[in-house]
RNA sequence: CGGAGCGUAGCACAGCCUGGUUAGUGCGCCUGUUUUGGGAACAGGAGGUCGAGUGUUCGAAUCACUCCGCUCCGACCA
């Protein structure tokens, strides 16, 4: 490809409305152009980047015995309302009407169409096990699109969904796909890490997220130096705070005045002095309509997801103050739950057994000290809700460390929920009716394309792995004279690389030498010759590894073969 | 949806507070000359419903109100 005959609009300055790096670079290297919130055109040096990324997802999909499918995007609502999800997704899908006023959805992730078509066409233990991808835009309606790809209304997803006789049978399925993305991620050139993650209301204890580390990934994830252990700080769980919550006291249960007492800080603070660790935090939410709560060691920060699973639905807020006052009779400052009879009460594991501890006493003012946990407070359930924090042990010992990430897939055992409400079954070998165990595995095409250049550029822009350049190689002409002896022999190695099979663009363009090669760094071509009237005088032409920004001369009859080793190390 | 900020040329911004003739600057774009191994210089030029609407005023980019859009922080997720 002649530079001069593609189409890549660089900018020498970042656009004002991206914030990160990688969102900047997509835009001044020319790869993509927004149309409106979250929704993005790929141009021809995008489109190259995100096909070749799929290209390595296909194979390695293929590789692992999964079989492209593809599915419709626009979806009917009755299979949603089928699976429950018509409502507990309800915020995220975009409806649409046709000119008969009929709804239908564009489809954020494939389940319910997936389940559906099995549910016709899986009859017989024989057929499985079975799985099925695709590569197909999705819809969702993001609260808060942002971060140019990251996070967008439409967007290129891989999902595959599995179908397997048994559970130990879908752990195989579960494990080839988990093996997938290892390798897909690692030919792609970024640096990623499965984490175990939260399996919210699916219950279940296979899922993992695999994060590619970076400060401005949304995701937070805990691990261990060693490597041991990481998991979503959603999910991550420790030996619990340095400090050890108080299990000792002969006290009894005793009401004491704290007027204007409003939060855990001001009841360590004089005249009470109660360490933080010593008090019990009451919150109150609203899970289905109904009021629960949850309690939660003074110190500590309650952890939504673990609400969410604790809870048993992700359906829930915190309550108002008017609702927590007709609960609990007191408003927030002043809650306990001790004695709050028919509330569904959720402990964090830290509060087992505690004792003189202080919470309050469900009356504005009053709190209770000498609070034995398990002599006091009835019907507690004990439940994982707090977040843990850096430099808490792990079980096994070592300290843990959080950081930041992008999460660029999921893998996702899911049982057999969908099968059973979509209907789908199955007679095994005995003649029995059995719903297939399900796996299901995203994998964010257009976000690992962003993911790569979060991963992977420096000052002067994007460095991109050869796996998945727009173009490998990059052959700067520096006198674009037709038929002069640079373009001659730049046309010369042009053909042979490409005939080598190696995606080559020429920098054919009537520009200042300086500006070609701020262009070629900034559009990040892992491998780029300059060949110019006064080297080439000398034989040479120069040689540039985008990584490091060495120069190197190279003399003509060699400049091929060295891009060639160059590109097999890349 | 809650909080914060921003909409002026393709891009980055100034001007607005304190209303006043032809709305500016840099980059980019077009023409020409010179230049040509690290985002050139000079000369000339094109390009604006100042986000939209309403209002206040003799007069609005500037003040007020409403709406729309964008960005950031929170809940959601590949």
């Amino acid at each position: 490809m002649r530079w001069s005959n593609t189409f890549i609009p660089t900018l020498k300055e970042a656009p004002a409305e991206a914030e990160i790096v990688s969102h900047q670079l997509l835009l001044r290297a020319g790869l993509v152009r927004k149309l409106a919130g979250g929704l993005y055109t790929f141009l021809p040096a995008g489109i190259r980047v995100l096909r070749k990324i799929e290209r390595i997802v296909r194979e390695e999909m293929d590789r692992a015995g999964a079989l492209e499918v593809l599915m419709p995007a626009v979806q009917p609502p009755e299979i949603w309302q089928a699976s429950g999800r018509y409502e507990q997704a309800a915020d995220v899908l975009f409806k649409v009407s046709d000119s008969k006023g009929r709804e239908w959805l564009l489809g954020p992730t494939h389940e319910e169409v997936i389940t559906a078509m099995a549910a016709n066409e899986i009859n017989s233990y024989r057929q499985l096990p079975l799985n099925f991808y695709q590569i197909q835009t999705k819809f969702r309606d993001e609260i808060r699109p942002r971060f140019g790809l990251m996070r967008a209304r439409e967007f290129i997803m891989k999902d595959a969904y599995s179908f397997d006789v048994s559970d130990e049978a879908a752990l195989t399925s579960y494990q080839k796909m988990y093996d997938a993305y290892v390798r897909i991620f690692d030919r792609c050139g970024v640096k990623s890490y499965p984490v175990e993650a939260d399996t919210g209301v699916m219950g279940g204890n296979h899922s993992h997220e695999f994060m590619v580390p970076a400060q401005t990934g949304e995701s937070e994830v805990a691990y261990t130096e060693d490597g041991v252990y990481s998991a979503n700080l959603e999910k991550a769980v420790s030996q619990g705070p340095e400090t050890k919550t108080p299990d000792l006291c002969s006290g009894v249960l005793e009401e004491f005045e704290t007027p204007g007492v409003k939060t855990i800080g001001d009841l360590e603070s004089e005249p009470f002095s109660v360490p933080a660790s010593s008090q019990i935090k009451t919150l109150v939410y609203i899970a289905q309509d109904k009021p629960v709560i949850a309690l939660i060691r003074g110190d500590d920060e309650a952890n939504e997801a673990k609400l969410a699973v604790a809870f048993g639905t992700a359906i829930f807020r915190p309550a108002e103050p008017a609702e927590i006052r007709k609960a609990l009779g007191a408003m927030p400052g002043s809650l306990g739950a001790i004695n709050a009879e028919g509330i569904p009460i959720y402990a964090d594991r830290q509060l087992m057994g505690a004792a003189g501890m202080v919470t309050g006493a469900n009356k504005d003012g009053y709190h209770l000290r000498n609070v034995n946990v398990d002599r006091d407070i009835k019907h507690a359930s004990f439940k994982e809700l707090r977040t843990v924090r850096e430099g808490e042990l792990s079980t096994e010992g070592q300290p843990i460390k959080i950081r930041r990430a992008i999460e660029v897939g999921h893998v996702f055992k899911l049982g057999t929920k969908y099968c059973e409400s979509l209907e789908a079954s199955f007679l095994d070998e005995n003649g029995k009716n059995k719903a297939p165990v399900m796996g299901c595995y995203g994998l964010g095409v257009t976000r690992t394309l962003q993911a790569i250049i979060e991963y992977s550029h420096d000052d002067n822009g994007i460095i991109w792995p050869a796996s998945v350049a727009p173009w490998q190689v990059c052959i700067t002409a520096l006198d674009v004279e037709p038929g002069g002896q640079v373009m001659k022999k730049a046309l010369e190695i042009y053909s042979e690389l490409s005939e080598g099979g190696y995606d080559v663009i020429l920098d054919d363009r009537d520009l200042r030498p300086g500006f070609k090669f701020k262009d070629s760094e900034l559009v990040g071509f892992p491998v780029r010759l300059s060949i110019g009237e006064k080297s080439l005088n000398q034989g040479n032409v120069e040689f540039t590894l985008r990584s490091s920004l060495q120069r190197e001369s190279v003399s003509v009859d060699q400049a091929a073969a060295k891009v060639k080793t160059a590109l097999a190390d890349v």
